[in-house]
DNA sequence: ATTGAGACCTGTCGGC
DNA sequence: TGCCGACAGGTCTCAA
């Protein structure tokens, strides 16, 4: 889409999280697209209007480039001038779609609250000590929370936490001293969340062949760490899945 | 102010 | 085969 004109907008469904805005398809037609950028779990892209596409997968979206053809939930349909065509395909509607002007996006919450960028060059355990020494709750329930951390979701919180030999039940203030300074678990944390992420942007997607993940989704299989005898269990928390090894993670 | 539960939707999967 | 409940990559709102 990047450098190339949206001709036309299709709208099949005009309610994805929240109705459209009338007019949605009109302040995108003949725009053309500057740049596509992300922040946490959302795209931003700028168009030479001013005007910035704001967009959320939520849980089932995806983008499909030149579809062979249309299917049921290939709700909102970019044509663009170069050609191509991307199609916005979202069975369960959590995604999200908005047109905002700059200044709109400047002041817009969800992103203004958002925590730090993990692969950002400035993140570091120094970034998360100070919101994971504040909370009350458990180390997955802080890091899924898109204030202390912004973009990591229920699978890479746990994958982190697997690589970083940490419970998730654990209180997330033990990983800060009482002067706020990280322990060392903290510095160990950090480099698991880069890597997992750099992980899988590199595989690039979730689905390949099979569950890709060291323990997410793995109820009941050996811990895959090398030299721990201990089995992958599920639990709930704050209603969301949380796999880990009883054994190895601390 | 923080936290967890429930809601929003549709599809899939396992058990009976 | 068919039905039913549980569960799914996220976020918002609400009550405690």
């Amino acid at each position: 889409m990047a450098g190339a004109r949206i001709t036309r907008v299709i709208l099949r469904r005009r309610t994805l999280r929240y109705p459209l805005s009338a007019g949605f398809a009109a302040r995108l037609e003949g725009q053309t697209v500057h740049r596509v950028e992300r922040r946490a779990k959302y795209l931003v892209v700028e168009l030479s209007s001013g005007d910035r596409l704001v967009m959320h997968l939520g849980m089932s979206g995806w983008f499909r480039v030149m579809p062979a053809q249309l299917e049921t939930h290939d709700h909102i349909v970019f044509e663009m001038s170069n050609g191509k065509v991307v199609a916005f395909n979202d069975p369960r509607r959590f995604g999200l779609m908005l047109v905002l002007s700059a200044d709109e996006l400047a002041g817009y919450e969800p992103l203004t609250r958002l925590g730090p960028e993990p692969l950002h060059k400035t993140f570091d355990a120094a970034a998360l000590a100070a919101p994971l020494a504040r909370r009350k709750t458990s180390l997955k329930s802080a890091l899924m929370d898109q204030r202390v951390i912004g973009g990591l979701g229920n699978i890479y919180v746990v994958e982190a936490l697997h690589r970083a030999r940490l419970s998730p039940k654990r209180l997330a203030s033990t990983l800060v001293t009482n002067t706020g300074a990280p322990r060392p678990t903290l510095y160990e944390l950090v480099d698991a969340i880069k890597e997992v992420l750099r992980e899988a942007i590199r595989r690039q997607r979730r689905t390949g062949d099979g569950n890709p993940f060291r323990i997410y989704d793995r109820e009941g299989e050996p811990c895959p760490r090398r030299g721990c005898r201990g089995t992958i269990r599920r639990i709930s928390q704050a209603g969301r899945s949380t796999y880990y090894c009883p054994v190895c993670q601390r």
